[in-house]
RNA sequence: UGGGCCGUCGCCAAGCGGUAAGGCACCGGAUUUUGAUUCCGGCAUCCCCAGGUUCGAAUCCUGGCGGCCCAGCCA
């Protein structure tokens, strides 16, 4: 938190609560997260993850509570309540002992929903759910009232026990709100407060045959834990007159105010869980945490960091305009972290074999180089310099397009932290296939410039005697359109799959040093782009690395420039 | 078409009647044993449009236009 006590609040909703502070409406705000344990956290969680959170900590006596809205156990499981708490503690942030589960307050919600039925605001509706869709009106017209609508006090009150008492199949009566068929707002039509639900709970086992809903849960389950702000999407502002509604009647301990703002879309990916679910159970991906997978256990396993994920969530704001995010700016995020944290490391993606003629057969230079250049803190590594080494396909053409300064044939470049070499002889195959580069070296260039000329390329490269061998699992994106949702042919999001969002490289010449690569490891790969260690399936006997992201490439860039220029 | 919300640079976003912050992207240029990083510079006479109020409007009023959300016994 800044010391300057003048700074202004970095979004409305964040204006409100220093409002209530200053007031003394709420000196210490309380906030909560409020997953439903039905998938996997993604990337538009962590947005909502660090505004609750955030406001928590940045306010002095704030607390944020993790609340799990467990009020459908036909569709949530343990192991997503696992994955939750796993990724917000991943993020960097703490609950504490404020951990709780709707389900903790089903009793008193039952109580709440008698209470309603007592005042004449809640009845048992005995329509079909079709018949409820029928009876409910369109947008433009108004909805009929249900024939069970004027059910008496003390039948609604028998009904709803036996509700309770599980004596009725499924779908056979709720529990609805007494409140306006003719309401504009749709939400405000009678709702559905409790259905029968004759399902075992993943918390409460077998208690309950009948479950509250939503609206009537989450605005009570508020008001239960002293939520003072209670902040949520915009596709709930319509639902916040039924907030206040039931809360108004059920004269809680207080009276939470929602705040909604609007939700995450980020370019070429899909942010909803149900269209994250279709991914992981087509097989287009092979889990949750798949690394092209927008999930926060997804990003973790890609590479991203808590901490580039939370700047990026910082960028991102908080408004109620259409949140829609390039997706630079969440690689920006990453690489800004990583060029500080990931060690610096070699690997040739696509060898090609170079010989050194000037250099002795069996000689080992054990040379030393940076673990990070701008942080020499960090330390050392050694890279053995041997007579046969790689370097990349791309980093030698036999004639130099304009402006290229890495290898060609008769010309020098420098090893990266190593000598300077010439390219004597190309070895070509016979289909005229490049195989290999027989070169000379300059041994005044070891941390020097060479004499009398000036070599400004530099090209990686790893000994082809002494190195590890690794799996490199290139990722992109998981979608080819910007907008996945957006297909011409008014298809599904699965229709633009990217068939290259992963290319595996088996088998590739990396630096020695990296066979020690424990799981979850950030690199560097100088030149290439971040990369991590999987850590589900890399051990230091069989290295797997992830590309997280790619360095950013101006030479690429000037080339597709000079392609399309041509193109014209 | 009923209701709710939104509309400031390619994207995000400050701004709250006194004459358009910032970030990302992009475009230069410097430094560089990563064509990376870093650095320096450029990038909205204009705020969806049209009227009006005012000495003065992105900010107030009126009327349009455009976009998003809502008809689960999902959350």
């Amino acid at each position: 938190m800044s010391n300057n006590s003048e700074h202004k609040a970095a979004d409305f909703i964040r204006a409100i609560v220093a409002e209530d502070r200053a007031s003394g409406k709420h000196p210490h705000p309380v906030t909560r997260f409020p997953p439903e344990p039905n998938g996997y956290l993604h990337i538009g969680h962590a947005k909502s993850i660090c505004l609750n959170f955030g406001i928590a900590e940045e306010n002095p006596g704030g607390v944020c509570h993790l609340r799990f809205d467990d009020t459908n156990p036909a569709k949530e499981e343990q192991e997503y309540i696992d994955a939750i708490q796993r990724d917000v503690r991943w993020l960097g942030f703490d609950w504490g002992d404020k951990r709780f589960f709707a389900s903790d307050y089903f009793e008193q919600l039952y109580q709440f929903a008698e209470t309603l039925i007592k005042k004449g605001k809640a009845y048992v509706c005995s329509l079909s759910a079709e018949e409820v869709r029928d009876y409910r009106g369109t947008l433009t017209r108004p909805g009929r009232e249900s024939p069970f609508r004027n059910r008496t006090v003390e039948e609604n009150l028998d009904l709803f026990r036996r509700m309770r008492a599980g004596e009725f199949p499924d779908g056979t009566h709720t529990l609805r709100a007494k409140i306006d068929m003719a309401s504009p707002n749709l939400n405000m039509r009678d709702p559905t407060l409790y259905r029968i639900l004759r399902t075992r709970h993943h918390q409460t086992g077998d208690a309950w045959s009948i479950y509250p809903l939503y609206d009537f849960t989450h605005c009570l389950s508020d008001a239960l834990e002293g939520i003072t702000h209670s902040l949520c999407t915009l596709e709930f502002e319509d639902h916040r007159p039924l907030y206040d509604w039931v809360l108004d009647l059920s004269d809680p301990p207080c009276h939470p105010r929602q705040i909604e703002f609007s939700r995450l879309s980020l370019e070429y990916t899909v942010v909803s869980k149900r269209k994250l679910i279709q991914l992981v159970e087509s097989g287009a991906v092979t889990g949750w945490d798949d690394p092209r997978m927008p999930t926060i256990s997804g990003l973790r396993r890609r590479g991203y960091t808590p901490r580039g994920i939370r700047d990026f969530c910082r960028r991102v704001g908080i408004t109620k305009a259409p949140n829609n995010v390039e997706l630079a700016l969440l690689e920006n995020c990453v690489r800004e972290d990583l060029e500080q944290a990931a060690d610096r490391a070699m690997a040739v993606l696509d060898p090609l074999k170079v010989v050194i003629e000037t250099w002795p057969e069996d000689q080992v230079e054990e040379l030393t180089a940076p673990v990070h250049p701008a942080l020499p803190e960090r330390g050392v590594r050694t890279l053995p310099f041997t007579r046969e080494i790689y370097i990349e396909r791309d980093d030698f053409r036999l004639e130099a397009p304009k402006k290229f300064k890495r290898l060609t044939a008769g010309g020098e470049v420098r090893l990266r932290n190593a000598y300077v070499i010439r390219c004597k002889e190309v070895i070509r195959d016979e289909r005229g296939e490049v195989v290999e580069l027989r070169c000379s070296h300059d041994a005044m260039t070891l941390n020097a410039q060479p004499e009398g000329r000036k070599v400004s390329g530099v090209i990686h490269w790893v000994s082809a005697t002494r190195h590890a061998r690794a799996e490199v699992r290139l990722y992109d994106k998981l979608f080819t359109r910007p907008d996945p949702d957006d297909d011409p042919e008014g298809g599904s999001f699965m229709n633009c799959l990217n068939p290259q969002s992963l290319v595996v490289l088996q088998d590739r010449p990396v630096e020695e040093g990296l066979a020690a690569a424990t799981a979850e490891r950030h690199y560097q790969f100088e030149r290439v782009g971040y990369f991590i260690a999987d850590h589900g399936d890399s051990t230091p006997g069989r290295l797997v690395f992830n590309r997280t992201v790619t360095l950013r490439d101006s030479w690429a860039k000037l080339q597709a420039r000079e392609q399309e220029g041509e193109g014209r």
